[in-house]
DNA sequence: CGCACGCTTGATGCTGCTCAATTTGTGTGG
DNA sequence: CCACACAAATTGAGCAGCATCAAGCGTGCG
């Protein structure tokens, strides 16, 4: 751990910032200690969301390990610290020490797992079902509230759900019928059980803890 | 090594055979040495195929690792002989051994990787060109032969493909317009380029070595 | 020979994309 | 503080992709 610690360094970027390209060659381990980042692909003209990590979340770890490109593109979507490690430092480390192994291979499962249940969500799902349980999945985040302000714009967002601008207008306001209202920015959750009826959120692809 | 073998066993399965069924706590870790094996997932009333293993892959790695649920189920698609190593040997093992932890992440970082770009290709691609992709990617495993025979039937390829069986039917189809013949389960490969030309394949989705 | 199963083909409708026009929101300078 | 400009978000219309339902075809097996 101290080693790590050693060989990193930590920096701060301002919001918007492109942390690395899909293609590159794995430098540095990225470990967000705050702010909001997105992981997204460059496809033919437009962009397609991968995830979006909050505090405290690796990423391109897999690239490193495998030692081969970035399949995605990694952007700031808010003020960030960010903790880069050294890729050798990572792969030696790996070689060395059994504890660190064993968290870098936890690390990965969990981050497989929920790559398959985003596969699970779009091959199973409509839009506008991806965007309840996204709401559902956000809010269950901030538990407290009823309510929860989305941290980017629309374009961002409808990436991610995996549909476009428009149609994200159109799925939110569809939702209007099943449990939440529009403020802005603002998502005011009015029925629980009427989103949760509508979303039929399962288990095994919306629970970020299975 | 020795001491996986020992608490092993191997067996063998029918065509058919549904090897685990997802939400099922992980018990044995499987490494599949001969035969074909699909991951998949039963949503709603149908079935979403997730991936499609080939002598030597191991899998449900992840869920013993994360000590979760199964997050998808796993059927043979052809007579197949399976290694089970219990799920409990395998923890220990990772625990004591960092070669060992080295090789589980690695596994579990290539793992990753390419549901990352089954994602990547789900959400940028229409079912056409999926499927074109597929059958080039298919032909090169293959590499010697221009010709290639769908090991298993049409409904499951849709599955896998993402689509249902009759689109499948018209996208192969369609195919046809670009450099490929079908006769019954046999897909000849006429014209790779003009196949490449209209599946346009990336190597950060489709190219299994990067 | 005929039935069953897998596959194809056709017709129809829904979902979601695209293009275009408008409205709303936001920040800037007068 | 207002006016303006620009970006973001909404709304509408038309269209492509894909699912669904329903027949038709073909092959193999009893």
């Amino acid at each position: 751990m101290s080693r790590l610690l050693k060989g990193a360094l930590l920096q701060q970027f301002p919001v918007g910032t492109v942390l690395l390209q899909e293609g590159d060659p794995p430098d540095f381990l990225h470990v967000l200690l705050e702010g909001l980042v997105e992981i997204f692909t460059q496809q033919g003209d437009g962009e397609s969301g991968i995830s979006l990590l909050t505090p405290v979340s690796t990423f391109i770890l897999a690239a490193i390990i495998a030692d081969q490109a970035y399949l995605n593109s990694a952007r700031t979507l808010a003020k960030s610290r960010v903790l880069l490690i050294p890729a050798k430092l990572v792969r030696e480390l790996l070689d060395e020490d059994v504890a660190f192994a064993r968290v870098v291979a936890r690390e990965l499962a969990l981050a497989y797992r929920s790559s398959v249940k985003k596969l699970k969500g779009h091959m199973a799902r409509s839009s506008v079902e991806r965007l309840a349980n996204w709401v559902l999945a956000e809010a269950n985040r901030h538990a407290a509230d009823a309510s929860l302000v989305i941290p980017f714009d629309r374009g961002t967002l409808a990436s991610h759900i995996g549909t476009t601008r428009e149609n994200l207008s159109r799925s939110l306001a569809q939702l209007t019928d099943h449990g939440i209202r529009i403020r802005g920015r603002e998502i005011v959750i009015e029925s629980k059980s009427s989103l949760e009826g509508f979303a039929k959120p399962q288990k095994l692809i919306d629970d970020p803890t299975s």
